[in-house]
DNA sequence: TAGGGTGTTAACAATTTGGTAATCATGAAT
DNA sequence: ATTCATGATTACCAAATTGTTAACACCCTA
């Protein structure tokens, strides 16, 4: 197995589905546990260091879209996959979730083996393209080993941050990032920098590339999309 | 012997294998220390920063493939060599071994015999494009052999560090190389020289050449186009 | 042992950068 | 319409980083 001994935890309020799923999973070789509300999933959470985090958007306590944004604020989970379980044709939940920094959605009903099947790509997705290569977009390419950009073949220069910043929003187009975790990610959850740092980093990327590339999510964070 | 002296690490959890492999590798002049898990073997490679790393895929501690991600996440380990050994036909490991930066892979079982062959071979395959191809970008053509640059065929001459520096740099051209991967690769990793002295070097080869083909990239390091 | 080439360092200059404060713009809420 | 919260914008300054120069030590070779 692939993926044998990942962690994975489940919220949700319904016991059937913890169990059916769980055992599924647990039959693959990953490693899981549950939790039944929200405030048990954000417990849970720290104390076992999940790789993935499957959160029900609709449960007691704290919904999954509260629970996600509490554990994304913090750096420890900057690189846990978060994935919502939604009502069908869910849109909106849909479109609250990628706000606040979820990776990925699996509609409910779900049966066990497309969950398990899906829960293999996550961990395929992740472990593949962590390191060297680069970007491409539309007209726009990131170049991590060349520490460069380019718009229709034009180099532009960054400076080490901006490059930074920039290659970390758009390591995961249209999801978005918040202020915290960037922050936690390109300075480090030790350094401590002021309000509008980000803002005025983002500002200077803009108007290098010349053109709209990053979306500014008011009272969340920053996504890059085409 | 072509690559007398060149550090081997084997990591294997059978002390039988270890202690073949080994004794017939430095009967031809290699330089071999042994590692008996996962966990064992990062420590060691650190240590000893050997030229070839031998690891099998099922160790205790840590796998090879996830020794093989962890020290090809470092810049020191950038040019090491890392081998799998891995069970006949299984593929599975193939793949994600090449993934994480495998060079290449020996099957088990093996005779001590081919074993020190493919060794050896290794080292041939590596060692040749070090030495021999002549690289010519632009008007500027650097030839090892020589220890010698030509700029529209005028011949330049650079000290030894300093060719050794522009011949790094030229060997991937756009790439940008950190300043501790150059110290390390021109330098030695032992060696500790102080912060001004790329810079001096840099300098001495952008005088001599007379063109700007060194650029610099402020907090990262240098790299190297036309 | 004198001299040229080489590698390194130290000191200072020049440049780039990253961060902040002050101010302005915008949109949502009252 | 006014207020409040949030982000955008701008200009400025301090810190970090690199460039430059000169001096020194070292090793060959003559």
């Amino acid at each position: 197995m692939v993926s044998a001994g990942k962690k994975i935890l489940i919220a949700d309020d319904e016991p059937d589905i913890l169990e059916i799923i769980s055992y599924n999973l647990q039959l693959h070789g990953y490693e899981v546990f549950t939790a039944k509300d929200g405030d048990q999933a954000i417990l849970k959470a720290k104390q076992t260091q999940p790789d993935l985090i499957i959160l029900d958007i609709m449960m007691p306590k704290k919904n999954g879209i509260e629970v996600c944004k509490i554990l994304r604020a913090q750096p420890e989970f900057n690189d846990t996959i978060i994935v919502f379980l939604t009502a069908l044709n869910d849109e909106l939940s849909h479109v609250k979730g990628l706000e606040y920094g979820a990776d990925d959605f699996i509609s409910k009903p779900i049966s066990p083996k497309i969950m398990v099947s899906k829960v293999n790509s996550f961990f395929r997705r992740i472990n593949k393209p962590e390191t060297t290569n680069a970007i491409e977009l539309g007209d726009i390419k990131i170049v991590p080993d060349e520490y460069m950009v380019y718009f229709k073949d034009q180099p532009i220069n960054l400076a080490k941050k901006e490059f930074e910043l920039l290659n970390y929003l758009a390591s995961k187009p249209g999801r978005v990032f918040l202020r915290n975790e960037i922050l936690n990610r390109i300075w480090g959850s030790e350094v401590i920098v002021g309000d509008r740092t980000i803002d005025v980093h983002i500002r200077k990327i803009r108007q290098k590339l010349g053109i709209d590339c990053i979306t500014t999510v008011k009272g969340v964070g920053y996504k890059f999309e085409i």
